[in-house]
DNA sequence: AGCCCTAATTAGAACTATTCTAAATTGGGA
DNA sequence: TCCCAATTTAGAATAGTTCTAATTAGGGCT
């Protein structure tokens, strides 16, 4: 079975020729399956040190263009904390990141069920979120 | 009564020689001035232009300082949307931020009383929550 | 298979927000 | 008033990202 995914996102095994409506040329393949593996929230140039190593070829620009085509397709998802450089994650499930100070690792957190964020917020009725961003910054306790 | 301010944030009528520890000089005078009249979360070149017209001889360089001796000091929140420039505000209650894409306009919202965040997300308990940065983006219903 | 044509890649320049540097200025305290 | 540290200033420098223009690649035809 040649493959050829009726959109939405990839979830495991080799990376089709299309998926979720974009073409995977070799460097959005490699760029991809980075992300797909690699779950810390790389930069973009995190990501380009990465496919370096197996196509020493590729450009920063590249890279960056690759995300975007990615980001754009809804196949991975851009994160910002406040002013440093864009980190990359493709978990696609609605979720928060931690920021651990201690450690300096980004946690992935996801929202309890049912949990709705009208609940925690005053929101004028008639309000439509289409997106939201939270980022917590802390410490999680130490695991022993 | 020649107020000194002990700690804390200012909140109506003339700015005091000293704010919450920070010793007031023209320049940051002028620009926390702006962030307490002006509620639309401007940049640091919004500011700029604006203390430009009162005081011609003031640099962006200045701006910057003086925004971030505010920020330090906890005078005013840096409030960062994705890879926009950054934006003040002085608004100290703890609140998020709705960014209208019909207007572009940033709208405080504030949490309900006795929302907690642990009613929404899974922390691992003894999760310490130092700071959070939550945005939304959306749009408002029309209001008539 | 070969040709065509658009899309993708590339290197480097350009851009933008911000920070840094070093010199000039200010202003409070002795 | 004088001194000294803090602040301001202009401009250079930096970092992340985007743009430009030329090259390359690859899918769809014949």
């Amino acid at each position: 079975m040649v493959s050829s995914d009726q959109g939405g996102e990839h979830t495991g095994g080799e990376i089709p020729a299309v998926v979720g409506g974009l073409r995977m040329t070799k460097q959005r393949r490699a760029v991809y399956q980075i992300l797909l593996d690699d779950r810390d929230h790389p930069t973009a140039t995190d990501v380009f040190r990465r496919v370096e190593k197996t196509m020493p070829s590729t450009s920063l620009a590249t890279v960056y263009n690759c995300l975007e085509a990615l980001v754009e397709h809804g196949l991975v998802n851009q994160v910002n904390f406040d002013r440093e450089p864009s980190r990359f994650c493709s978990n696609l499930k609605e979720h928060v990141h931690f920021h651990d100070e201690s450690t300096g690792v980004i946690h992935d957190i996801s929202f309890k069920k049912g949990a709705k964020l009208e609940d925690l917020l005053s929101l004028p009725k008639g309000t439509t979120v289409k997106d939201l961003e939270l980022t917590l910054r802390g410490v999680l306790p130490k695991k022993k």
